[in-house]
DNA sequence: ATCCGTGCAAAGTATTTGCAACCTA
DNA sequence: TAGGTTGCAAATACTTTGCACGGAT
């Protein structure tokens, strides 16, 4: 698998190891693109190919993803830490739509934050690195 | 105190009492106003002059205030949910400045955003109610 | 007097950690 | 072989809940 070949290159290169477990893992995520797991949700996943994994190598390995630059974490107040790749997000960051009445969340994927990102660089000397933008609000299906 | 009157009647308009425990807790984002407490902090800051309140109240509470539009629950990843007052939003929505280097918490006050929430009431059939955005990067400190 | 609110402690839930066995390099 | 990695279980950390007592209306 394409994904395979990269994070054995970057593991290498931060002196960790190649192992079944931290592909899984990885495969899961780049199977499921575009959702946003939660760590539960990976560690089921996972479990299907990989019956005897334990959920405290799901969240050490999901953090050493983070590290790495290959998942970015989420947060939808919801009690769960989420995971994307990262890889979606070097083209355009995205901006969650998450709804008040029935919690879904969809995503717009446009980026019309460059011209704030100047001025908060010019007013505040802060270097925008990244963003997480939560829009809360009704969805098409909860405002009919 | 100004709060309290407030409070009184908003907690009489759901059928709530007024208490010593609730109108205290409430003194304390008054007084912190500008800062994002946790509930730990909130817990220390009413315990000065309420010694013996259990912090199942305090979160009992803030539930209530958050419920209420009193206040606003804000979520830096840092492990612990936080608040302030939601009455700072009623004329425009912060915008959180996370430093990832010493996770310092600043804030922008404009707002940029409302054309970016017209598309997506136009392109994505939501309509925004409310927004939190967190930028990462780094601060002028760590940037030197 | 009623019954909501409180404090305490126990329970819950997500996540982290210690450690011996295991596996990659 | 050496040392990073794993699985298990115990430990953490934040938050919620059950219940009897206390206080607001």
């Amino acid at each position: 698998m394409l994904g395979d070949f990269d994070l054995k290159k970057q593991l290498k290169n931060c002196g960790c190891r190649f192992t079944g477990q931290r592909s899984a893992i990885l495969d899961v995520l780049v199977e499921h693109k575009g959702e946003h797991l939660s760590t539960e949700e990976i560690y089921t996943y996972v479990k299907e190919n990989n019956a005897h994994i334990g959920i405290a190598t799901v969240y050490r390995t999901l953090m050493l993803l983070e590290r790495l630059g290959i998942t970015n974490k989420l947060d939808f107040d919801d009690g769960f830490s989420r995971y994307e790749l990262a890889k979606e997000n070097e083209v355009h960051l995205h901006h969650h739509l998450i709804c008040s009445s029935c919690g879904s969340v969809s995503e717009v994927k446009e980026d019309l934050l460059d011209k704030l990102e100047q001025q908060i660089l010019e007013k505040n000397k802060f270097l925008v690195k990244n963003h997480i933008i939560k829009f809360y609000g009704l969805c098409e299906n909860c405002r009919k």
